[in-house]
DNA sequence: CCTGTAATTCTACACGTGTAGTACAACCTC
DNA sequence: GAGGTTGTACTACACGTGTAGAATTACAGG
């Protein structure tokens, strides 16, 4: 039952940092982040205090610094905001979904055999006669 | 070049409706929605305004109220929505999105067939010999 | 022990969104 | 044409998010 998983942009990346490295202080993430952001290390800071009181991230003190660890995994994230999307978005029309990803998205002749291969793995049966 | 189009559920709700119906007025929107949400018009009408203010959505009016019409299609909202979503959480692995939503979305055995012949259609060349 | 120093916490503000009451304007209807 | 009706515009507020300076706290050195 995990609560509402609504993950903006920057607490995503966030997020990656610490699935990525199992964890991380505020001052290795501002590292990480500020090249391409420029967030001061407060602003970090705050968003990680309001990711842990939404039970998101936790902490333990190591040092005198936060080390902040992940609460949800990645696939938690993407199964919940996935689910939101085509919910609402294709109303629930998993296969509208692919076809839009199909269609308007670029995909490349590689990324469709991989597809083609899950597809296979998943159900082997509806890979009937032809 | 469209803008950005972050659209929560609610706008999205809106939107679908004068999708489907072409245009709609404040009141057949309430109409439509405040059963299932309970809203008041002039919520509607706020929302209605800040989205026109953004150019998703415009009005004439006609017999004294604004009938309101979509400035953007349900696909482009759509690609603009999937983009930002493979981007940020599958870091624009479109296949491993693909895989999450046959793995992790319950899919019928239907709707692999539908996903199957849309990969057919998509790149028949791929269907290489095996 | 006193003082930097480095970390966190507090406080603040602008914006977008959901939510809706109140004010206002324009038609009908007597 | 006065008044009711109906529809829109204005105003307001709570909340979450991004953003960050200022205040505070707690070690580490001298």
């Amino acid at each position: 039952m995990s609560k509402q998983h609504q993950i903006t942009e920057l607490q995503l990346a966030i997020l990656r940092l610490l699935w990525d490295r199992g964890e991380a202080t505020v001052a290795e993430i501002w590292e990480a982040l500020h090249a391409e952001r420029g967030l001061a290390q407060t602003t970090l800071a705050t968003i990680l205090t309001r990711l842990e009181r939404r039970d998101v991230v936790t902490h333990a003190t190591r040092a005198r610094q936060f080390v902040y660890r992940a609460l949800v995994t990645e696939e938690e994230v993407q199964h919940s905001m996935v689910s939101e999307l085509t919910a609402h978005l294709f109303e629930g029309d998993v296969p509208a979904l692919v076809n839009h990803l199909l269609t308007a998205q670029d995909v490349s002749p590689g990324d469709l055999a991989r597809i083609r291969e899950m597809l296979d793995a998943a159900n082997p049966s509806t890979t009937r006669a032809k």
